[in-house]
DNA sequence: ACCTGAACACCGTTCAAGT
DNA sequence: ACCTGAACACCGTTCAAGT
């Protein structure tokens, strides 16, 4: 059996460990994303993954950039905005762990840091563009940024759904007024 | 010189840990609340800690709690209420590590998740208090939540104080009207 | 009751050596 | 270019043995 895979394309071998490395970090968080752990499921030696990944930082980083990236990337093409607000926020209440390794590494690593920084902002422009029929020009970022604070408000919180869904409506019922 | 210290009262001797763990925590966040480091910095052997708390997570909580207290104990007694929340939200936008690591950990550790939610029930029922005399009885508790929501949300953006104040000016002008 | 010291089973990272 | 295997310097946790 051959110690290294030159054949195989470097692309589908970085696809391996970035699939590995997301199930643990989606199921276990940051505590079950370990190097041993996806070096061994892959049959690698641990250090291989360096080879691809500077760092276990690095390789959370791209792991979670996949996992968000599949969570959000069908949502439901009608509905009132406030339905489609709520199932993304429900999309990544199911990543809790993701969101909250993110957010301690990102005090650790530059380049979690300026990743989570990205995502917020695809986050507040998807805002925008769902929110753009329903609220005045001049008040769109604001309520867009805001809605977008206080969604990460909620998931950071560890709230019921319930709950969390009645907060969600409680302000959008403030920001967004009814048009009439 | 003695192996341990029968003279010395328990309790002394817990708030000798904690302080120590408090420091790192504050400092380096969750990576840098060591076992080994906390004993080594207290002359101790790493398993001593196991007999004042059985778990690193137990000290977390015991530390975060410290934190907390310490930093919330002294707030404006007078001034707006807009000044006395950005004053305690400010206060734990300092201790980010902090809150970063209790978030990650109660996904791991039930004594996190209860302190984390008793917590954040604490911050709820001081900001009805400081909201009571502007905010209708019947909205109280909805503005309460939204805005202890909003602020928990700014807090894990990692945004700068000054974007962070005008966020939190923009909600408080949306939910508590002036009254006239 | 309290503490040590060693052991256990892990980590992430580095690197000489191989293919 | 890619991968191994060993080494390094750490972890948290357990526990027999001591005081």
């Amino acid at each position: 059996m051959p110690r290294n895979r030159p054949d195989v394309a470097r692309e589908e071998k970085i696809d391996d460990i970035v699939r590995v490395a997301a199930r643990a970090l989606r199921e276990g968080g940051y505590e079950a994303l370990s190097l041993s752990g996806v070096a061994q499921e892959l049959g690698l030696a641990r250090g291989a993954i360096y080879w691809y990944f500077a760092s276990k930082d690095d390789l959370l980083v791209a792991a979670a950039k996949r996992i968000f990236d599949e969570a959000l990337s069908s949502p439901p093409s009608l509905g009132q905005y406030a339905k489609r607000i709520e199932w993304a926020m429900e999309q990544l209440a199911m990543l809790g762990q993701v969101t909250s390794a993110l957010r301690d590494r990102s005090h650790h690593s530059e380049a979690v840091a300026s990743f989570e920084t990205a995502f917020h902002r695809r986050l507040c422009d998807g805002l925008r563009n769902v929110l753009r029929p329903n609220v005045p020009a001049a008040r769109l970022d604001d309520v867009a940024d805001s809605v977008v604070v206080f969604v990460q408000g909620l998931l950071s919180m560890g709230l019921a759904p319930a709950v969390r869904r009645d907060r969600l409506k409680f302000l959008l019922r403030q920001l967004v007024p009814r048009v009439s």
